[in-house]
DNA sequence: AACCACGCTGTGGTCAGACCACGCGATCGC
DNA sequence: GCGATCGCGTGGTCTGACCACAGCGTGGTT
């Protein structure tokens, strides 16, 4: 089994990988958490013995993970702060390797389609009053006589995202939301052709909505299922 | 409806992220592809008008999310070149949220178990006997006699990760080695526990396997099911 | 005494210019 | 012919400087 010597050899360590090592590891110990202030970036360079460009690469790349916000200026808001959440990022991740063919439309079609359906199933075992009337309102929202083709899709963006979070995983609704916003971004900048024809949609959502105030999980699913192939019609054949 | 001027104020744009945004449409119209490679951070700068530093922190953000990678040197292999998996950015986003708490080590496995199961059925249906061949030298493998922990735990990976990718979803498959190896970072943190019990995990790669050869998609996710059940048993309680 | 304007100070953002290590590729010498 | 060597362009790093911005203290004004 064994082949000769074979060893790999000593893997380039660039300077602000480094940084980012460091601040990684400051996280998963517990000694930064979230809300916590990062020393200012003159400051991080003397004390890690780096340059501060080099520091302020490391910042960008947490920044673009999401794991960071930087602000100018001074006072409690200003410097680099540990929050975030990672939907934009993934939303971000996403976009990019779907023009980059990485993935096709119809996978995060298909992926948003089986998240989503666990998730209503959850959400209709066990979501609260409050949780229903959440939902009751967004689509009495999108009922209104007056919405926007813009409005309409940020209630429904909304829609999916409540449905999500009631089941209970944060993971799940973060998932959720990059799935949908991507494939939204990556429609919208071929055709909104959806045009006039919200009422099928919202019909779905009623009807959504009613499987989970009915506690039916399986409705609920099914419900869910016929309303992404009522959006996204050519998904789901040829596999 | 209407509360005032309520404008959002101007956001700031970052030279850095200006470059990204430039790229990022290349990326979208097709006129950058896989691939390509990207000017020099030299070139780039004088072309965009700005300066080689804020070149670099775009070049960080982009090689963050997995869209290129730089080399030094000359030659064809040297430079920034468009390319790269989505896989190791998600799995780093995904870790430092997990450290920064705003996932629950149970949401991810929870996570995994949603999209394992669906893609195992999807290769119960589908899989050709080339994959199954495929599946059958790594359960053999890990069969050995004399497998060390590590390698035990590679193999695993690999298993998981083939039949990911056996549903036809590349999008899935990107998930479900970010999520694994998410969970597997964050307990080998921990303890190393599974010591040689490795039997019980054994066999039952054995009944997934079999379960696709049977092409028996329920009950091969049952089987995933119960397989993720015994590796970390603590989640799906309470919920 | 209350209040407001100014400037100090520290933050991130940007820039110019320089030097280094690396590695391909052409050139020169044998 | 062929191998060692040098050139040159690549990303990586550093220095030092300047800018815009925002909070906050200090000063003068009312």
């Amino acid at each position: 089994m064994n082949d000769g010597p074979d060893w790999r050899p000593v893997k380039r360590v660039r300077a602000f990988e480094e940084v980012v090592a460091q601040i990684e590891e400051q996280i998963s110990t517990g000694r930064l958490r979230a809300g916590d202030k990062l020393p200012g970036e003159r400051a991080l360079a003397a004390a890690l013995g780096v340059s501060r460009p080099s520091v302020r690469e490391a910042m960008r790349v947490l920044e673009a993970m999401g794991v960071l916000v930087a602000n100018t200026g001074s006072g409690p808001e200003a410097g680099a702060i540990l929050a975030g959440s990672a939907g934009p990022a993934l939303t971000g991740v996403l976009g990019l390797h779907l023009g980059l063919a990485n993935f096709a439309v119809d996978d995060v079609v298909e992926t948003r389609l089986l998240i989503e359906s666990w998730a209503v199933e959850a959400a209709a075992r066990h979501a609260s009053e409050a949780d229903l009337d959440r939902l009751r309102a967004i689509v009495a929202a999108m009922d209104a006589p007056d919405v926007s083709a813009e409005q309409f899709n940020e209630q429904d963006t909304e829609f999916h995202t409540a449905i999500a979070e009631l089941s209970g995983n944060a993971l799940v609704a973060t998932f959720m939301r990059a799935l949908r916003d991507t494939v939204r971004r990556h429609q919208q900048r071929a055709v909104v052709e959806l045009g006039s024809n919200t009422e099928a949609l919202r019909a779905d959502h009623r009807a959504i909505l009613a499987a989970i105030e009915a506690r039916d999980p399986h409705a609920a699913a099914e419900a869910v299922a016929a309303h992404l192939r009522r959006a996204y019609p050519r998904v789901g054949r040829g596999r």
